[in-house]
DNA sequence: CTGAAAGCGCTTACAG
DNA sequence: CTGAAAGCGCTTACAG
């Protein structure tokens, strides 16, 4: 069963490959009857043909592959719906995604070198020496910055922010002595530091002693341990802004094993709104994201980046706020 | 900047694009010196020369591209590992996994065609006639059951064994009066309706009424209604088995709400293990899933449907088990 | 308005 | 042992 080529459409409508392939890219700008236009799609579709990406990529040196770069650490259930949405979204451009985490021994230029994508899209920042390799080969790339940083082809989640949104909120409830309940996995240190660097920020704003900041693992015996800590001493702690809504749920797992109420002897809030979190007992306070305008505003900026022609993206405003629930 | 090439490796290394052809892919039928082998690879690397992928493709008709079809519903952390695992292990052999949502109005077809990826590798089960065509069209196929079906090219996760080690646990601490909470999700009805069959099965296996059914929602209130249902009547339920973790932690959650005590009044099992359930008050009964092995016998799996010399995968043995923690 | 031809980078059968 | 040449399927500058 040979492969379905141009030639066969071509011979099957009476035309040329040429007029083929100009009929089915759409070029508006040569003059082709309407009549032998809708010929040749007729035929195209009743023989079920579909273009060789390896031939227009071989020709064109661009292929229709966006190169998304997952890193290290577990996807989370955010990553999850970004993956998604940008996914459905980009492939109604025609465009497909190629989820690669970057791990492991394969050096990221082997990937796209032998893949040649149009896009490659980064969702953790890229090391200088890649995005300079990828742009003098001429390939577009998006990528991500973790601070608050509005280059016009990057991606930016200040998670400073996040910090800030959790101590603003544990402060209006009227706390005083908060901690930092951080992730013991060291992967995510430039999440964590950047939170913490919020949330420390927001207690000086505000006149409060830094977060003590403790690492939790996402064990009860963990978190217990860091409870004890924050209790002794002279300022016990009474609020606690975890890194995310897992290590939020150990904490109050510990809590609970030190016969500590929540909230009225420790508050406890979280960051991404796990369906878990609404679930916990008492139910989690978290930082919710807007993962599907954050999705979109990707999706855009790729499409930006093929085509000067499409929109630029808008930036999406008002992407997180706090989801006030039980536990504070 | 142009594309490096295997010209340019072959003029800086005096010999033929033949030669650097045989050379970089081990050819080690045709006699080459290893003076010259040893040349030309050196010069290759110093050069960062990375064969075109597109050109590969072209002219073998097969891409190194594995195209992982994962299906509609949301991916949870079980799939998540999964993936990681098995893009690492197949990178390990040259091989990149496109993972491609199977969603929206894009044909699979369409995607496969214009990709054509050396194994098409399906999480959920493909239909009749996508498998038709793409064995057909040559393409490897390593395809998933969600039953008990030890065929050659298939990932077998037998989801009544789920159900039926879910009921038998809960049989075993002696609870005679069991419940299912199916989740509301359609898209699931595949992977619930299976699990609820296993969890019949041992109920009748064991002498107990088949299992009295409650879809329910990830909040507490939906939770709840369906608790009140369960403890109505004359043999009001004394365990439920949920769909998966997060369905159960609802169902503690609306167990709280009614005032009930777990596992006193009321046992709960989950399935999946994720991070929040060993974190939940009372901590969660659930099934583990050998996950690893699982993304190995599939890395495996591709393998072998690629290379007929390489190993049989082994198909992992004992790979799902239930950790008995405070809910049951 | 339409077609013949070149060329993207690779591999491999074939000829030396 | 090594190289010249063909051809994978496509697009596009060019010639009619």
């Amino acid at each position: 069963m040979p492969r379905l080529t141009s030639a066969d459409v071509a011979r099957e409508s009476g035309v040329s490959r040429t007029t083929v392939s100009y009929v089915l890219n759409g070029k508006r700008d040569v003059a082709i009857p309407e009549r032998t236009r809708q010929r040749v799609q007729e035929v195209a579709a009743r023989l079920g043909y579909t273009p060789s990406a390896a031939a227009r990529t071989l020709r064109s040196g661009r292929s229709d592959l966006v190169l998304c770069v997952v890193p290290d650490w577990t996807i989370g259930p955010v990553i999850d719906t970004l993956l998604d949405h940008l996914t459905t979204e980009l492939a109604d451009r025609g465009l497909s995604v190629l989820v690669h985490q970057d791990r492991g021994p394969r050096p990221l230029a082997e990937l796209w070198r032998a893949v040649t994508p149009c896009v490659v899209l980064g969702l953790a920042p890229f090391a200088e020496q890649d995005l300079l390799a990828m742009q003098q080969a001429g390939i577009q790339v998006v990528g991500s910055t973790l601070d608050d940083d509005p280059q016009p082809r990057t991606f930016s989640v200040p998670q400073v922010e996040i910090g800030r949104l959790q101590v603003e909120h544990l402060a209006a409830r009227g706390h005083r002595s908060i901690a930092y309940a951080a992730p013991s996995d060291d992967r995510l240190a430039p999440f964590a530091s950047r939170r913490l660097a919020g949330a420390t920020q927001e207690c000086e704003r505000l006149g409060l002693a830094p977060p003590v900041v403790r690492a939790v693992d996402l064990d009860t015996g963990s978190a217990a341990a860091a409870v004890r800590d924050w209790r002794a001493g002279p300022a016990p702690v009474t609020a606690v802004a975890a890194y995310n809504d897992e290590v939020a749920l150990a904490v109050l797992s510990g809590l609970r094993a030190e016969e500590l109420a929540t909230p009225q002897d420790v508050a406890v809030i979280g960051v991404d709104d796990i369906p878990a979190a609404r679930l916990a007992a008492p139910a989690l306070t978290t930082v919710w994201q807007a993962v599907d305008a954050q999705a979109s505003y990707l999706a855009a900026a790729v499409i930006a980046a093929l085509d000067e022609s499409a929109d630029p993206p808008v930036r999406p405003s008002d992407v997180m706020h706090v989801v006030a629930r039980d536990s504070t």
